[in-house]
DNA sequence: GGAAGTACGCACCTCAAGGTGCGTAACACA
DNA sequence: TGTGTTACGCACCTTGAGGTGCGTACTTCC
């Protein structure tokens, strides 16, 4: 068969906007930002651990205080991978245990700024988005 | 014994902050926003079929074949949910096979606004982030 | 008469994100 | 002697987001 039935078409183009997505830098930029600890960790460094502040350096330790739910092994991947993609700067000091601390980078600063946004909308808007959820499941029950 | 250990005194605080994610606004909009399809229709409803037009309402069928990627289970699921936030609004027209149209409501709008400031994040700078994700991954194979 | 479209619902299955628990080496403090 | 801290590594396990496939009720086109 020379022609293509419908199905084939259609498989074709999902193949390809699967792939699209692959690439998309949105998508990677979601898939980033999207994980359990990645915008908290973000913020920590971004405005202190009084979430008002300035960027700050902190510990590892001060980390796992402060984000009192994180894992360590959670706070140890996020933290490799937030270091990988070159958004933060991880320092050792060999002090008598070892020191470790983690500092926002350039990058990292300005992804920050994007987080802080999401984190605006999120207190003006996220309370109607609550109370479309509330009386729609009421409305539906 | 009058004195909390310290074990016990971590584990108030870790039920403590785990309190706080679950209420937390911006923690909701994450879950809300990172869901695999949720970007990509809010960008349909919020720039047309090309990307770069204006809001425009969709029908199920359009938005189908543009995400081609998406299972219509997910597609009908994340619509779903997203009207229930009020994010978007569900019209049906009873033509001969039923017409559902999906539009931004200005809520939705609002939010697309705060995926497209993603996007443009990720246009200028996720290259960046891959180019260091790149040599971090050299360096340490 | 078989294929295709319209907008889903339902049941089942997979896989990876994230959690739990244990071990470390060297030291301080009670 | 025992408990605590520092910054992890490793092995195992659970859970739920998301995928796959099937069915529908009616219609139109080739």
């Amino acid at each position: 068969m020379a022609t293509t039935t419908a199905a084939q078409q259609r498989a074709q183009t999902k193949a390809d906007y699967d792939a699209f997505l692959a690439v998309c830098p949105s998508h990677k930029l979601l898939e980033r930002i999207s994980g359990k600890w990645v915008a908290l960790i973000l913020t920590a460094l971004g405005s202190g651990p009084d979430c008002g502040g300035d960027p700050r350096p902190m510990r590892y330790s001060e980390l796992s205080r402060l984000l009192a739910g994180v894992s360590q092994k959670m706070l140890t991947q996020t933290l490799r991978a937030l270091e990988r993609d070159g958004l933060i700067s991880r320092t050792v000091t060999p002090t008598v245990p070892v020191t470790v601390s983690y500092e926002l980078t350039d990058l990292g600063l300005s992804m920050y700024g994007l987080v802080r946004g999401l984190k605006l909308w999120a207190q003006d808007h996220m309370d109607d988005v609550l109370a479309h959820r509330a009386s729609y499941d009421e409305t539906t029950a």
